[in-house]
RNA sequence: GGUCCCUUCGUCUAGCGGUCUAGGACACUGCCCUUUCACGGCGGCAACACGGGUUCGAGUCCCGUAGGGAUCACCA
């Protein structure tokens, strides 16, 4: 079934029209490799979409994914994507705490056309500086009757509630501090009661909500609250001000988490009481937790990191800030968050990658795009329905697949930020920078992330830790192990060169004097140069460790076998 | 509890009535390659929640049941 086709009940605020088989700017699909094979005939023109995130100061990894979807549609449209900051609940901190969130969304190159710092026709963009425009449509719903002052109590309505669920009914408002003139309204007040607004939603009909991934959503409006829309101070609440603004805003799709379906009713009611018309709906499943199906939350790490592929993602992010000197104390560094995956070296491209899989699929055989095939091929029909746990495991096969395919220019550079924080490179000095690079083209696809060089910290310091496990097995139990090692030791101290190449021409000349194997003597030499049990290639990695270190090590090894 | 939503391998998914003895990917695992560790190649394990219909024929359509989830604020 096409786009086209799940469109039961037209529902926009800008025409449909037919683009045909070419992209945005007119280039045809078919420059686009697998692109081509999908092409994608129908689409929106001009799309606007808004992500709008409370200031929290942390990204969520769930957002991403919405905010994703809100961007490639806009992109694929070559509509406009809003970021509009939902800070209607007092103004704490706005700041500092929406800092991280742009950072989030400049470090995955989701750039935004309209919002905080670039600004735009339709601003302000922060609720808290729009308070006019809702006050202005909470006076017309209140002038309509589409919404009254009430002046009930909280704990009077706490009690009406709790009444209503023992006895297993629906709780419906009878209304009864309900002020519809300035009379009721005086009374109310002189008993030093306050008015907030509410809703007077109707109690007959139905409410139909087209969605484009859920299809017609019934909901009676009977079972839809009073909902309060201000408060007793005039003070707008989050669902009048965010239909106020994507009416003002112009958005034609609200594209957002599944969570807020069971709001839509209430939200289309304001709507059209306003006489606005209805953007097309898009709810898309909640990431689940790994593992599991309840809503992936921030606050549930302890629980998560039960799950081993979790536990493995959040141990390798530790070992990682460690070495390089993070701040992992404060609760951003936690992989439910984008700023643990920046922190630790992922590539934006393969996150976004593999959150544009979840509950979403090409057709179940292709998964690897680039970012101008996500924008190219991606359509909300093809958005599943059901909630998507999120694979930590799968994340990172991804990541070290987008990794091991750039160059090794461009992963030096990658990786040497966090080279720099372990104290290993210098900026700006050679030597250390080409050791680094020489490191990385030797380590090939070994480093699934830029912070995976801390595996390698044998290459740049003197220290080094031996794993014990591996210096039992390959250096005490072998019966001339130490042996062979000595020899070698003095064999290679005659190295000049310590070149990859010539240091291996002298392991094997070393090797056939000996008579044996290369197998019988590489894995001690190993241990007892680097300590670790794998790696790269043996003599990529005697070049590197270098001469001196490298006879030293053996010493030590040999010193602490006797 | 009310309302709404969801249900194919452990996980992400393909599947739009016959081509499904259910395909791909990640994970796990066997073998091969190999100086280690990886990579790679070739295999393996593993799923249509259940019950009724409709139909010549159902993973695919309908209805129930069960299970899971979201949401029920003067938060966003």
């Amino acid at each position: 079934m096409s786009y086209w086709q799940n469109v039961r009940k037209p529902q926009r605020a800008c025409p449909r029209i037919r683009l045909g088989f070419e992209d945005s700017v007119g280039r045809p699909v078919q420059s686009l490799g697998i692109a081509s094979a999908f092409p994608q005939a129908v689409r929106y023109l001009m799309i606007r979409t808004r992500f709008a995130p409370s200031p929290t100061g942390y990204l969520h990894i769930g957002g991403v994914r919405t905010a994703l979807f809100n961007w490639i549609l806009a992109r694929q449209s070559g509509g406009q994507f809003i970021l509009r900051i939902d800070d209607t609940d007092a103004g704490r901190n706005v700041e500092a705490a929406l800092q991280p969130i742009l950072d989030g969304f400049r470090w995955l190159g989701m750039d935004w056309d309209e919002g905080p710092e670039v600004g735009g026709a339709h601003g302000p963009y922060f609720q808290s500086q729009r308070g006019e425009l809702y006050a202005d449509a909470i006076a017309k719903l209140l002038a309509s009757g589409h919404a009254y002052r009430d002046f009930a109590k909280p704990e009077e309505l706490q009690a009406l509630r709790e009444a209503a669920r023992e006895s297993g009914q629906a709780f419906v408002y009878d209304r009864q501090w309900m002020a519809e003139d300035d009379a009721t309204i005086e009374k109310y007040e002189a008993e030093g009661r306050e008015g907030v607004v509410r809703l007077k939603m109707p109690r007959e009909g139905q409410c139909v909500i087209n969605d484009l991934i859920r299809g017609e959503v019934v909901v009676e409006w009977a079972s839809e609250q009073d909902h309060v829309i201000a408060r007793a101070d005039g003070s707008p609440l989050y669902h009048l001000a965010s239909v106020v603004d994507d009416h003002a805003f112009g958005i034609t799709h609200v594209v957002r988490a599944a969570e807020h379906l069971p709001n839509t009713p209430r939200q289309v009611f304001i709507a059209q009481s306003l006489g606005y018309p209805l953007p097309t709906y898009a709810h898309l499943p909640y990431v689940a937790e790994p593992g599991g199906t309840a809503k992936l939350s921030k606050r549930k790490l302890d629980k998560y990191l039960k799950n081993r592929d979790f536990a493995n993602l959040m141990a390798r992010g530790k070992a990682i800030a460690e070495r390089c000197s993070l701040t992992t104390e404060d609760d951003t560094f936690n992989p439910v968050l984008v700023d643990f995956y920046r922190e630790i070296g992922f590539l934006p491209d393969a996150l976004l990658n593999y959150l544009m899989l979840l509950g979403w699929s090409l057709d179940g055989e292709h998964e690897k795009f680039t970012r101008e095939e996500m924008i190219k091929l991606f359509t909300l029909d093809r958005v599943n329905k059901a909630p998507a746990s999120f694979d930590p495991a799968k994340l990172t096969s991804f990541q070290a697949d987008a990794f091991a395919g750039l160059p090794d220019d461009q992963r030096t550079e990658l990786v040497k930020p966090f080279a720099i924080a372990a104290g290993w490179v210098e900026s700006g000095d050679a030597a250390s920078e080409q050791r680094l690079a020489d490191v990385v083209a030797a380590a090939g696809d070994r480093l699934k992330m830029a912070g995976d060089i801390i595996d390698f910290d044998y290459c740049f310091v003197d220290d080094y830790q031996i794993n014990d496990k591996a210096y039992q097995k390959r250096i005490v139990k072998p019966a001339k192990a130490v042996e062979l090692l000595a020899k070698l030791r003095d064999h290679l101290s005659a190295c000049d060169d310590f070149s990859a190449a010539a240091v291996e021409k002298f392991v094997n000349d070393f090797c056939e004097q000996e008579s044996i194997g290369l197998g019988e003597i590489i894995h001690a030499l190993r241990v007892a140069t680097t300590g670790a049990a794998g790696g790269f290639g043996m003599f990529d990695t005697l070049a590197v460790v270098g001469k001196e270190r490298t006879l030293s090590r053996i010493d030590q090894t040999l010193a602490k076998v006797s």
